[in-house]
This record gives structure tokens, sequence and C-alpha cells, in this order.
DNA sequence: CATACTATCCTTAGACC
DNA sequence: AGGTCTAAGGATAGTAT
């Protein structure tokens, strides 16, 4: 129904929808919003930066450690060719951009804020090596692509991404052949072009295998 | 005064003007063209690679070659410090970097040795991935897995199988973890932590493997 | 954490300077 | 090469799920 739009109306009254806002630039304050800005905005970097290999047959890698000092890359043709290229033919200062310099100026609060920052990552890592521990210890003999997906580099993301396409089809023509009947669909989105670096998602209602 | 508007009048006839159409994603045939939209395009891509780093705090590094042969590159706080820490740790998602803090040297020195070892775990994981990985690059086809299923011999396929299982046994394992209370089977999420670079969703309602 | 949604704001193709 | 303008399409902050 209609009334499942979001502030569109609210006890027939009309409610302000928060729509995009001009964007201090500066780092955000809010840590949960600031997680969700870097996953998007990671995504768009990365999209951005694939369309212009696309569009202008460019070579490009970008590379970005999270505030979790986790590494995210994207490389056309690949990220170690073009570091490679680079470190090869181009320290040229060709052009080097420095529109956040504003904020370099280390001082004080800059400092505490970075050793706070600094304690947020051990507790992050604290946790990922738990979560990663319990994962090693319950599968012994587990394939790399049932890792954690955020261990995964672009590759294999890749590599997964046409692994679950093609478990969708087979899937599919499995339902098909077996459960003609059923009236159910396999929900797996898989954007061709847009989205390279893809989200894919599977959900497992029921699975039996022989 | 108004006249002055581009493309809106033409001898008394409305021209039509030309907003920015949808943007077709292969290479520009039009080389004056591309060399448009690349310049744009490259300002474009730093500038987002800028807002990123500085509202969310991360290293970023664009690197970038243009048709011509030319470099381009972008880095905060520097390209090559971010190659540097790629170079060094990229390839391998954990480490941490020492802290010049003593608090908790305990616990410190505890971690650091627990994600050395979960890091060498890790490290063969990736080489058996790499090494499938140069295998399916040096033939440029899909992954024998990938292929469908009838063309698999029978090893293939216990594989298969196995890796099915092993999905779901992750799969459940994570849904328990996150979703302990989530009676129902839906909604099984590969969740593990933070930072996933995909997120995957296959509904399988039902499935055989031979 | 990821995603759906929507209202806004931003980016940019194409043409012109 | 850059800068301007316009209109369309794209990106995304905040919110709820």
């Amino acid at each position: 129904m209609d009334s499942k739009k979001v502030g569109s109306m609210n006890n027939g009254v009309i409610k302000k929808t928060k729509g995009r806002q001009k964007m201090e630039m500066k780092k955000m304050s809010n840590e949960r919003n600031l997680q969700v800005t870097f996953s998007k905005r990671r995504n768009g970097v990365f999209k951005k930066a694939s369309e212009l290999a696309t569009l202008c047959g460019v070579d490009i890698a970008v590379i970005m450690f999270s505030p979790g000092n986790q590494v995210f890359s994207f490389g056309s043709p690949s990220v170690d060719s073009v570091i490679q290229r680079y470190t090869t033919q181009g320290p040229l200062p060709v052009l080097t951009h420095d529109l956040n310099q504003a904020q370099s100026a280390t001082d004080e609060a800059d400092l505490h804020a970075h050793l706070n920052h600094l304690s947020h990552q051990i507790a992050f890592e604290k946790k990922r090596s738990q979560d990663l521990n319990h994962f090693l210890n319950a599968t012994q003999d587990h394939f790399w692509w049932a890792a954690p997906i955020h261990t995964m580099n672009y590759s294999q993301c890749l590599h997964f991404k046409n692994m679950l396409h093609n478990l969708k089809t087979y899937i599919n023509q499995s339902r098909k052949k077996f459960f003609p009947h059923h009236t159910s669909t396999t929900n797996c989105k898989i954007d061709p072009h847009k989205h390279i670096f893809m989200h894919i998602s599977v959900k497992l209602y029921g699975y039996s295998c022989i």
C-alpha cells in the first residue's frame, strides 16, 4: 500500500522527510553514520573508478584503508599492475592533489583523537580475531571462499560472484526440475554492469545435499 | 537576459537542449568527447576520494594512467604512503601496527600473537585462492565450478557439494550468531562482521546434488 | 552491518566560450 | 586545455527495517 512510503504521510499529516543535506566537509562525528557513509561512498568511489576505466579506457587503481584498518581496493586491469607501472615510470610529481590538506595540522586534540581511534581499532581487531578463530575452529577443511567475505579481495569476490551466479542458475534449474509447482522464486540479485564490485545476496531457506 | 540560455530558443523554435544522457558503459568512440569526459570524471573521482578521506578519515590512494599514458594521482595522506602500506600489509587483511602507548602491553602482545597466528592461516587460504586465480587467468575462462553443473565430472561434483555444504554450515553459523532468536530459516545473512565487501543472499528452496 | 526509500544535492554530457 | 550553462541522471544523508 501507499502507506509504506516513509515519511510521506503520518497520521494524515505530511511529515518532513530527511532528504540529503549539504555535507560538511569534516570527519563525521557520529560513528554509526560514519560507518554507513563509508560503506556507501566506498562503493561510490569504486563505481566511479570503474566507469572511468570503462568509458575512457584508462588504467586505474584505488586503494583505501578503512578506519578499521582494513584494506579495500579496486584496479583496472588490476591494482598490482597499476602500482607497478606507477612505481616504475611515474612517481613523477605530475599531479598530486592536496584538497584535504587543511586539516593536516596535527595538534594535541588530533593526537588524542588518534589514540582514541587506535584503541577502537584494537577492540575491532580483537573482536575480529575472535570471529576468525571461531570460524577456523568450526571449519577445519573449509575453502577460501567460505572465509568471511571481508577477507576477500576483488578478484576473489569476482570469483565468488561467478560462483553464486552459476549457483543461482543451477538452483533455478533444479527447482523447476524437482519442484515444478513450487511458486517461490529464488532471489539472487546480481547487478551485471553497474556495481561491478558487486553486492550479491543469497538466502538459504532450505537446503539439502545428498 | 534570458536569451543567453543556450539552446533554449533558436529562431523562435524551441530547440532540444542537450542535457545529460544516460551513459552507455563502454569506451566512448568520439575522441574529443572522451578527452573532455576523462578530464571531468578524473576530477570527479579525485573529489570523491578526497571527500571520503575527509569524511571518514580513511587513507586512500588513486592512481590512473590516461589514454595518453600520463599519470594522475591523488593520495591521502600521500600516494606513496598508501602504496607502501598496501604492498606491506595490503594483501593481508588483518595485521595491526604497533602502538606507542603501553597502556595494556599484555593484552597487546597477546592480541598481536593471536593475530599473527591467524594471519598465517589466512595467508594460507590466500595462497590457495591465488593459485586458483592464476590458473584461471591463464585459461582466461570461467572457473570449473562456475561451469554448468552437467559439465562437471564426479570429483568436481563432490568438490562442489562440499563447497555448498560448507557454505550452508557457515551461513547457519552466522545466522545463529547474529540472529539467535530468529526461529525461522529466513534471512540467513552472511554477516560475520563489518566491512563486508559484498553481501550475499541466495534462496535455496530445493537443491539436490548428485 | 547491509539495504530500501525518498528528498535533495551533486555530477556531468553536450554544446559553446 | 580550461570554464560556463542546462537539464537529466546519479549519488547519498538520514531513517527505518
